[in-house]
RNA sequence: GGCGCCGUAGCCAAGUGGUAAGGCAGAGCUCUGCAAAAGCUCCAUUCCCCGGUUCAAGUCCGGGCGGCGCCUCCA
């Protein structure tokens, strides 16, 4: 078995080969900071996260390196041509702060609200605005092979002269209604050629010099700059959400490809399908999103993470009150099993991952298609029933194995282990020993059938956030 | 109008033509001072509807019905 990846371009699912032998390289579309990051980024970016870990735990040989751009220059809230203004730009006058100020303060809570989702950050992230010669220069390619024209300052691609445009997205350019808008002074030859390079009207903040003058990049540009530039002309995963398919990835590929020559400049791309709630795409133009830091003051962040790692990437993850509350209480269950374990195994030494244990191979087989995460999590449940019985049975032979199991496929790979719990910290012991002090007081109380004062030593616990269990092997304790 | 996706139990959800994973909720039992946890058992003769192909279809084909996405910025 090895590892199959649905391909858009294919329509299928492909064995993934890498392009280079000892090195892969994946991009995903970043964000546009102009704005807090909501339920959409969370899909996509576990999306990345979990392509991103699992590639390295699979080819642990090859040396995978994550891009994912920051989008810093605005792009326009109406259409790519002469009306329509600079998100940034309007939020910048919103906040009264430049532009970049605004940038800046949204990424740095991008990357808060993604570390919370245990998202492991990209090797490279890198800034529109700090590629704009990168982007001038594929753009100076395009005009010079005739694949780009001219016109009042405004570059555009002319995508009557790539034959292969539309290859993503199965459109053909004739078939395209015109989008109900009347296209108000076009300087396009035609309505499906795109912005490649813009004119500044003047009090445009975002402006740089260019060979036509001063201006800024058009929207699909940034990231065939970006991404070539640190992963080269043809490299192996593109990753965006679904509605990025067209028009912005199927133009990244004619840009790049015209420019370079250089065929396939991805060999897969992946698309992760939507968040939705009462069957409708939670968007922020329609208002019904939900912000990630809101969403944090009501739900642990791993507990998010999970619920939409119970859905496979392609399919939809309906995101309702109920929908979290039933994926939060399979978690929890799946923790306790864990912590329990954690416990019981302290001081245990670590071992590797045994590979030839059945529930490990269903672990990655699911995995190997196509990233089927929910399928993953089932044998999780598994693992949880296995690891309660070793427990009861007090099989302490046991315990190491399927702590390192918990670690690499809860762990290393989803991702939806705490951090803190993770690693055996000096605190937690120290803790676990002052627990036993107290379990102590507490038995002594029971055995002299003082109930009002074990009752009471469990009843404050409850309610500084731990539990006490009485089993049959004595009582233990975890935090809520 | 063009391109595409989906419709599986009360809810979430996986499903490679071979006889419906998993979770939540619900019911019962075991253990227990009580509680919690854990364990065991039960919970879709059926996958929107109608045809067809096949020894065999939730899975393939055709036709309906219903929902959704993209074609404007959007993860």
């Amino acid at each position: 078995m090895a590892l199959h990846i649905y391909n858009t371009l294919t329509r299928r699912k492909e064995p993934f080969e890498s392009v280079h032998p000892d090195r892969i390289g994946v991009y995903f579309c970043g964000p546009t900071v102009y704005g807090d990051a909501h339920v959409g980024h969370a899909k996509a970016y576990i999306t990345a996260d979990i392509v991103n870990r699992y590639l390295r735990f699979r080819f642990p040989d090859k040396k995978v390196t994550y891009v994912q751009n920051i989008t810093d220059v605005g792009h326009m809230t109406d259409n790519d041509d002469v009306s329509g203004e600079d998100k940034l730009e309007v939020q910048s006058r919103k906040e009264r702060k430049h532009p970049m100020e605004v940038a800046e303060y949204y990424t740095r809570r991008y990357f808060e609200d993604m570390d919370a989702l245990n998202i492991t950050r990209p090797d490279i992230s890198p800034r529109a605005t700090g590629h704009i010669i990168e982007q001038i220069e594929i753009i100076k390619e395009l005009l010079t092979k005739g694949y780009a024209y001219e016109v009042n300052g405004n570059v555009y691609f002319d995508v009557a002269q790539d034959k292969d445009y539309g290859k993503l997205s199965g459109r053909k350019a004739e078939e395209q209604e015109s989008s109900g808008r009347v296209e108000e002074r076009s300087d396009k030859r035609s309505p499906q050629d795109f912005a490649l390079w813009k004119r500044a009207e003047k009090g445009h903040l975002l402006q740089w010099p260019s060979p036509w003058g001063m201006g800024f990049p058009g929207w699909h540009i940034e990231c065939s700059a970006m991404s070539m530039k640190y992963l080269g002309e043809s490299f192996d995963i593109h990753g965006a959400g679904l509605e990025n398919s067209f028009p912005h990835n199927e133009c990244e590929i004619a840009q790049s490809e015209c420019a370079t020559g250089k065929k396939p400049f991805v060999k897969y791309w992946m698309h992760n399908n939507m968040v939705t709630t009462g069957g409708v795409k939670m968007g922020k133009s329609l208002g019904n999103s939900a912000y990630l830091r809101d969403l944090y003051q009501q739900y642990d962040p791993l507990s998010l993470r999970f619920t939409i790692l119970q859905s496979h990437y392609r399919s939809t993850t309906e995101f309702t009150e109920e929908a979290i509350a039933a994926a939060d209480a399979g978690y929890q269950k799946l923790l306790s099993s864990y912590h329990r374990l954690l416990q019981a195994s302290m001081g245990l030494p670590v071992t590797g991952l045994e590979e030839s244990n059945s529930l490990v191979r269903e672990f990655i087989a699911s995995m190997d298609d196509d990233f089927n995460t929910a399928k993953a999590i089932a044998t999780l449940y598994d693992l949880s029933t296995e690891t309660n019985s070793a427990l009861t049975q007090q099989d302490k032979g046991r315990y190491a194995t399927l702590r390192s199991t918990w670690n690499v496929l809860a762990g290393n790979i989803l991702g939806i282990l705490p951090r803190a719990a993770s690693t055996q910290s000096d605190l937690t012991e120290k803790m676990d020993s002052a627990m036993h002090l107290l379990i102590r007081q507490r038995k002594a109380a029971r055995d002299r059938r003082d109930f009002a004062a074990s009752d009471a030593i469990r009843n404050e616990l409850d309610a500084a956030g731990i539990v006490l269990e009485d089993t049959k092997e004595g009582t233990t304790w975890r935090l809520k």
